[in-house]
DNA sequence: TATAATCTTGACCATTCAGTCAGGTTTATA
DNA sequence: TATAAACCTGACTGAATGGTCAAGATTATA
């Protein structure tokens, strides 16, 4: 089995990897696979020789690209918070509220179907108190959020929306979408399927924007 | 140290409680320690040490009770789905949907307020794939859902709120109130305080109930 | 081509932790 | 009061796991 492994990985050789690549790719499949892992089991429940066996490679080499498991989480959590700043951008005064909402709304959604274990993995850091984060979260977030505020204080003036409390509607549209990949069990359970379709995926964000903008007096565009 | 809790115990003991008292007692207080420690690490990251500290017992008297970490964690486990079910008893056909729904809504933003250990234990185990409760949620959770989706198209019909799937306004509001437990230190970074007050849970409750009743098109009471 | 740098990995170690157990103490029962 | 039942706990154990290391293989460099 292992043999078999090693002629694949010597055939590859063969085709002449540079050092470069080969701890781009190396890099590349252990984040892939930590992320899968801490976001099934969480950090304490991940065991390097899980992600080692997941990612393809001896767990020794895991060790030599990252030092420690802690390392590896850290980059892992890395990536995700890119992700996570992401899609805020198109929320400005210029934009109509209508617009910029539900296109924010949607993208979370987006996101969502389309990574659930970054969502999974920043969902177990939070639960655990997000002592990585805690300073990201702090600044970083914090000062998006309200510079965000603003605009809708301009919205509502403007009365293109009513007023309403932008950061709890930050946290409303966040838990909303993260809910479909965080608590999928659940969300599953209660749909009668075993997975989510993009059908169910389109079915959730179109229903989530119309009661959100409604709810906030989103007159229509 | 050590001979100090036993000495508090000893006298305890010279009020003479009952084999029955001492059991209630000790597993109130293991259960405790446990959902503190399970919310706070998750099922993997809890020790039994950890929990036993906190309990203030030694670590082979939780084995006593509880005979493993696994059917300690499931003790917990089935508390936090028992105040899970509650509240939904309100939503019927006879109540006005402004009534019911704002309640229900209040209601569980109460519970998380008040039990935020047990929403943290909760959102660990969806995490985590549900191992131990996807049965519950398959049976009990899913015939209230439908249920509950009836009453809601019941009303509807009767003009009182907009066709709302009724599934996915649960997970909405399920997510949206849990989110204030679950991802507490992110609410707070970005509330800029060091924890939720009372008033803020109630800011958060009133504008959760506004924004979603108006988004259902539910008519005022 | 020779030397250096980087990558790879099986074997190993120290620590942590769930769970056990024997022997003791307290409460119940006859 | 004597015996049984339930409760308590320090000391121990086997298994799991993060991390190390030395020796070998591959790629880069002079």
């Amino acid at each position: 089995m292992r043999g078999i492994v090693f002629l694949a990985r010597a055939k590859k050789t063969v085709a002449a990897r540079s050092h470069e690549e080969i701890r781009q790719t190396a890099e590349e499949d252990i984040l892939l696979a930590a992320e899968s892992v801490f976001a099934r089991v969480g950090f304490s429940g991940a065991t390097m020789a899980a992600i080692a066996e997941r990612a393809g490679l001896p767990k020794a080499n895991l060790h030599y690209y990252f030092s420690t498991k802690a390392a590896l989480y850290r980059a892992v959590l890395d990536h995700t918070l890119s992700l996570w700043l992401a899609g805020v951008s198109g929320i400005t005064k210029a934009t109509h509220p209508a617009q910029a909402l539900g296109d924010y709304i949607r993208d979370k959604m987006r996101l969502t179907a389309q990574y659930p274990d970054a969502s999974r993995v920043f969902a177990n850091e939070m639960l655990h108190g997000a002592p990585e984060i805690s300073g990201y979260l702090q600044q970083e977030l914090k000062a998006l959020i309200d510079e965000k505020a603003l605009v809708m204080a301009h919205w509502a003036k403007q009365g293109k929306m009513d007023k309403v409390d932008a950061r709890h509607l930050f946290f409303t549209i966040w838990a909303a979408t993260q809910t479909y990949a965080d608590f999928q069990p659940q969300v599953c359970a209660v749909l009668g399927k075993a997975e989510m379709t993009e059908a169910d995926y389109e079915i959730a964000a179109t229903q989530l924007v119309r009661v959100l903008l409604k709810g906030c007096g989103v007159v229509a565009v």
